[in-house]
DNA sequence: AATTCCAGCAACCGCCAGAAG
DNA sequence: ACTTCTGGCGGTTGCTGGAAT
């Protein structure tokens, strides 16, 4: 196994790398990851140097950053294992028009996907998919140019992989994130020469963005929005 | 059967921002 | 005000397994 700096080791994670992780996480829940190598104990060994006998306590040798990673991109149980639905395709596909390599704020919107999955899965599948269609586009600014820039001085935004499951059910707090999706939304809608609502009802009162509510089921999603407003008809032959 | 090629994906890297001391 | 720690993000790398030759 490679090593890291500091003795980390590095490269595809164990089962027993995972069930440490899993029971530390258990144990002191999430953050502090850098207190993973030096508080887990996958277990005791003897070794022998000359006379003695020592017992030597093995710990996760990871580092922070790469434990968070594990269980951000797989062991976090609400991460959907598995290929992505043609439902998840046109979403994704939909949300990087209007946001476009912000992988974390797409993955947000997309139930039990995190950033990295949705990333891979956009090079690798997507892309191609939207590559062949690209071809067929006439040429037209990207939608996504109508959004702010990212970077310096830019409003930080942030939508942890897990954020829609942790909204509650009768959410009236609109987050940056969702604001600024919306903004974007109503850019792409204003380049277009659209009316502005893409909310449900009037106002914030009910943000429909994915919510892991089944009492939301019955709002529109944020595809069938779009569908109403013909926007996956511009995206596709306006380009 | 052996080798090469390549797609898919897990993991790493570098950078950045915010919090805490 | 400065440093250190921690976490978040997007880009990239490299391993793995299956397909092709």
């Amino acid at each position: 196994m490679e090593r890291g700096d500091k003795g980390h080791r590095k490269g595809l994670w164990t089962e027993e790398e995972d069930r440490v992780l899993m029971d530390y996480i258990r144990l002191h829940g999430k953050g502090r990851w850098n207190q993973v190598a030096k508080v887990t104990v996958t277990g005791n060994t003897l070794v022998t140097i000359g006379f003695f006998v020592v017992v030597v306590r093995i710990g996760l040798k990871r580092c922070g950053k790469s434990c968070r990673l594990r269980w951000i991109n797989y062991l976090s149980p609400s991460i959907k294992h598995g290929d992505f639905s043609e439902e998840e395709d046109d979403l994704i596909i939909r949300l990087h028009n209007l946001l476009g390599n912000r992988w974390s704020l797409i993955a947000g919107r997309v139930p039990g996907r995190t950033d990295n999955q949705v990333k891979n899965h956009w090079n690798t599948h997507l892309s191609k998919k939207l590559g062949i269609k690209r071809q067929q586009r006439a040429k037209l600014k990207a939608p996504s140019e109508a959004l702010p820039p990212k970077g310096k001085g830019v409003e930080k935004v942030s939508a942890p992989a897990d954020t829609c499951f942790e909204l509650p059910s009768n959410n009236n707090v609109r987050t940056d994130d969702q604001k600024y999706i919306d903004d974007g939304a109503q850019s792409v809608l204003g380049y277009f020469g659209l009316q502005e609502p893409i909310m449900v009802n009037e106002g914030y009162e009910n943000p429909f963005w994915f919510t892991n509510d089944e009492s939301n089921l019955s709002t529109p999603t944020l595809t069938q929005l779009l569908d109403q407003h013909s926007l996956d008809n511009l995206f596709w032959h306006g380009l």
